[in-house]
DNA sequence: GGCTAAGGCTAATAGCTATAGCTAACGCTA
DNA sequence: TAGCGTTAGCTATAGCTATTAGCCTTAGCC
């Protein structure tokens, strides 16, 4: 069926360019009117095009979600990596891993939401967009272990149990901070100042020597 | 202008029955189809009568989610309040009324997203609808404040600091549960179960002998 | 028992997603 | 450079949605 398209370079690039300016202006509009609030219409006349010239781009609104998610797991894992390789290893990388994580969830609330609540009814990430999220998971695993390793928390911690309270701690914050008071950056949040305060908790409840919480 | 109306007894009564009918409704297809996903349509259909129809109860659809959101805080502080007056006066009412809480929004999924979250592009909960929640955020400190006199907590914790690090601890047990594991009751579920365990390390992140921690 | 207002209806508007099918021009390939 | 296929736009349309306007019947209060 047809020529096999080998270069197409100009074209693609383009056509690239174009997907990712549907996907910001898409952020943008989340941003301001609530994740579940994106209409393709309002992105295409942001764009000055009609609403039926984006299906050439995208499948479906569902599709541009999950897009969005995929880019906003990447992201997201990133802040993580980004901020636990700054930090030396053990307890310190998990928690500039972690702040970092946090810090991105609040600057970026509508890819957060995304992330970490079900704010659009039908939509379910595909199995490629949630990908990054399982890295991420792992990230927070490993970091989490190296601070076992260097004798700063219990191998306790490592379990399944202490992953998921950690997760709780992490999504707490972000979720209280989106909800309450969009808008506010990290470090003056009401709610993710203290971000510090809930990962000391975490530390001491599970304290490297057993027997002494 | 015309006679006010003083009796209206059984018009009344039918009345609030039908609006009563149509939350039912709205809760139960929201549980389906998530919340923002709640069309006046679907609930008319269930109901056997016409969309506008709805409109004699309801003057929009927001004035649906925002009967359902002071409906949902007044069952939330009912819940906390119930959990707390079954429990010792201090540290125990605290965990009794707070884990009560938590037990109602994983039971209550819908209800409990609309006010922990925003799921609902441009919708503001109402002053009156809202009132509750102060109500609720108000017994949740005099709890704390309980723990304190009790000398279970460091007056520390009865803060706005505390507080808000005790808000983190239960957004982010409610989210994560109904984010990741929808429908789980709250016994089994993989974060709530972890409730115990976070309160008992909110409680070690306030000791009531300073300096010991 | 009569009148009023409640509570249903249909019709219509405007905005949404999505599909179908048309057309012009872009840019790759020969 | 000429040709041609693909791309990326368009309009029209179907089938949803919320919401308003206006009609009409009947329940039930006085």
């Amino acid at each position: 069926m047809g020529t096999v398209r080998t270069g197409g370079d100009r074209r693609a690039r383009r056509r690239a360019e174009t997907k990712a300016e549907i996907l910001r202006i898409a952020v943008e509009l989340m941003e301001a009117e609530g994740v579940g609030g994106l209409t393709l219409s309002a992105v295409a006349r942001r764009m000055g095009i009609q609403p039926p010239s984006l299906y050439k781009y995208f499948a479906s609104r569902h599709a541009v979600f999950d897009a969005l998610f995929a880019e906003g797991q990447r992201a997201f894992l990133a802040a993580l990596r980004e901020g636990a390789t700054r930090a030396a290893p053990g307890l310190p990388a998990l928690h500039a891993g972690v702040t970092n994580g946090l810090r991105w969830g609040v600057a970026n609330p509508a890819l957060a939401q995304l992330l970490f609540w079900r704010p659009v009814p039908g939509f379910e990430p595909s199995a490629e967009a949630y990908e990054p999220a399982l890295e991420a998971v792992a990230l927070i695993g490993e970091l989490v272990e190296g601070a076992v390793r260097t004798g700063e928390l219990h191998p306790s911690a490592a379990t399944d149990e202490g992953r998921e309270v950690l997760a709780v701690l992490l999504a707490g914050v972000v979720t209280q901070q989106l909800a309450n008071e969009p808008g506010v950056p990290f470090d003056e949040g009401r709610f993710s100042r203290h971000t510090g305060r809930l990962l000391e908790a975490f530390r001491r409840s599970y304290p490297p020597s057993p027997g002494r919480g």
